[in-house]
DNA sequence: AATGAATGAGCCTTCATTCAT
DNA sequence: GATGAATGAAGGCTCATTCAT
């Protein structure tokens, strides 16, 4: 059993350096440390160890750290979105153990049908929570259509310091790194926060 | 000359579709009616061609509208900031004729050395008009650093509308699509200006 | 382990009809009874491949008679060298099955890396007996110069024979073949003894 | 007309480093300053044009030194031998002007059609005079099949410090080069006298 | 359960040649 | 007389997959 198991951890690693078709199933038996025929073996198919990874990878990915929750600080909203952020971020910079980050924005340019499970079984729950704390923050003063607006521009604002790092590199000399999520983290807050604010833009002039 | 356009054509969307690995050089050829010896005769390679298709995705894009600028209005820097953000997600999201969206997508998330030349000539203009903008509209009250955060949050909340699409599909049935570009740059801007006010956060309870 | 010899074999005879360039992988490939693909399972590449044959042949080349040395009788020292000379002369002559020399006129002709290997593997022990031989021949009477030179000139009537077949066949009409091949080497080695003689020449007089 | 020279001289060159095979008709008309097409349009085919390339190398080859004759002065054959060797040598490894000697090397390695005027236009007449040479040096001491012998075996002598080229630079790190032409000249000359002596060599001892 | 040998399809590229101008 | 554009055939190589063991 162990070398499924090898293969599928190693399969991950190339699949995100490489990509789907980058990716050939030598270089993957040979960091295996098993035979060419052992993906087809145990896996039948190229595309169906792509899948699997996918699904792995997204099971190991929250290992690290519990996700910060509305229910955990019910009377503390803005500090649990604040926490829920640097969570997130961090989540994305720090890919210290698995490369979960590269396979999703893969995925993302190239949706193949795993992206369906994925949605369902992993990020829809993170995203639900987002949506609670930010309907908490905003105190009931936001619509549906703008909550919803406002869960995802969050979200964006994360994801393009990982998914835009090669462009970032290559703009702005002093790019924002792995070592920036705390600061990040506390400019998409405050961000967050103003934009629950239900006032309207003009009165506050 | 057309045969040599014909494969531009052709290239981009073939690389759109399929990526550069996947998109074939006899796909491109046979879509451009012409022979397989062309794109080495035209572009000397595949590699070449590729990032001459990148650029001239890039450039053709935003062909049809020109960028609002700090300068066409130098007293309404708050106008400005909504025309640009605006054009951005309108040119995001309408990619009538040139898929540009998937190319970049697919270039950011497996760079290649196509990015360098793409980072440089075409993205670098478009990010500094946005920086001056920003800066404009905060009135001297944002440092260097927060200034460029709040650049790359806008660009994000406009990217993951795009970039994300596929993920939203699966995750909101009712999900914003090109026909919301209008309500998706009112609320990106709205966030904006508010994030620009130098006013620290808890002063304004 | 038969494929992979077949493909030698076949590549030896192709090599020497048509060369390194114009010989083709999938020519070998057909006339080994294998697939294209064979020769890179088997030889990682097509240079890697026709380096082994030029070590295959020449190695395979003498298999049937050992050379004569110096050490097999110390005390004769003109006929050993005479025993040389005509087995190198029959080595040359008699290529029956494998084409060496073909394939090392051509590589000599249009050297490739292949040349170095052969040089210090197979060529260089053949030549080190042939000075062995000569210096016993002129007991001491040559300097080191003199002897390598006398050794080329040696080696180089012995290759004539066969480097310039075509010519000769084309300028003397009962032009010298393998059967000739103990007349021819009785000419050299009658030179050769005469060569290593130290007297100066006009002493002879 | 300059365009066709032009075309000869530059594919002369080009054959003569990469062969007929390696040489590309895009190289030669790059070197020669003309379009892709000319080698077409001036010589029908490629294989015209090694053809040609050849016949125009052997006219120019001889233009340099005019070879010595037994009729230079009939009366001192040792001495026209010895001129004569000295003059084969140096043609041989001094290829400043037209490179004769690799395209002669890769001829006698791979013939083609080319190789039978050569031999009968500019080889013969060489060949026939060191005949002469030979035969008036022994003084009618050797019969017809030993004079052939012997002409073969001086010209192979010579031909290996050219055509082996490659394989002594490998061999021996102090090998011959250009700048020994004389050197081997004399060695070679010294050998040949000595063979034309018809004492039997046993009576010697 | 697992493997080394072998396969066939397909890819990028090169090259001599042709053709309209 | 000469050329730039375009072609088609072929070549080396890679890769996922299969098969006998």
């Amino acid at each position: 059993m162990s070398t499924k198991t090898d293969i599928l951890e190693a399969a991950m690693h190339v699949f995100a350096e490489r990509g789907f078709r980058g990716g050939t199933v030598r270089e993957i038996c040979e960091r295996a440390g098993a035979n060419v025929a052992a993906v087809n073996y145990h896996f039948h198919d190229k595309s169906s160890l792509y899948a699997e990874v996918l699904q792995h990878a997204y099971r190991n990915a929250g290992a690290g750290e519990a996700m910060p929750t509305l229910a955990d600080a019910p009377d503390q909203p803005e500090k649990q979105l604040a926490a829920w952020i640097h969570w997130y971020v961090r989540r994305l910079l720090h890919s210290d153990g698995t490369p979960v980050g590269r396979l999703m924005a893969r995925e993302l340019a190239d949706p193949t049908e795993a992206l369906d499970h994925l949605a369902r079984g992993a990020v829809q729950p993170v995203f639900s929570e987002l949506g609670r704390l930010v309907a908490a923050v905003a105190g009931g003063g936001l619509d549906d259509r703008r909550l919803k607006l406002q869960c995802i521009t969050i979200v964006g604002q994360c994801l393009v310091f990982h998914s835009g790092r090669a462009m970032l590199q290559r703009l702005e000399p002093p790019h924002f790194t792995s070592d920036d999520a705390e600061e990040i983290a506390r400019h998409i807050t405050a961000g967050a926060i103003r934009a629950c604010d239900p006032t309207p833009l003009e009165s506050r002039r």
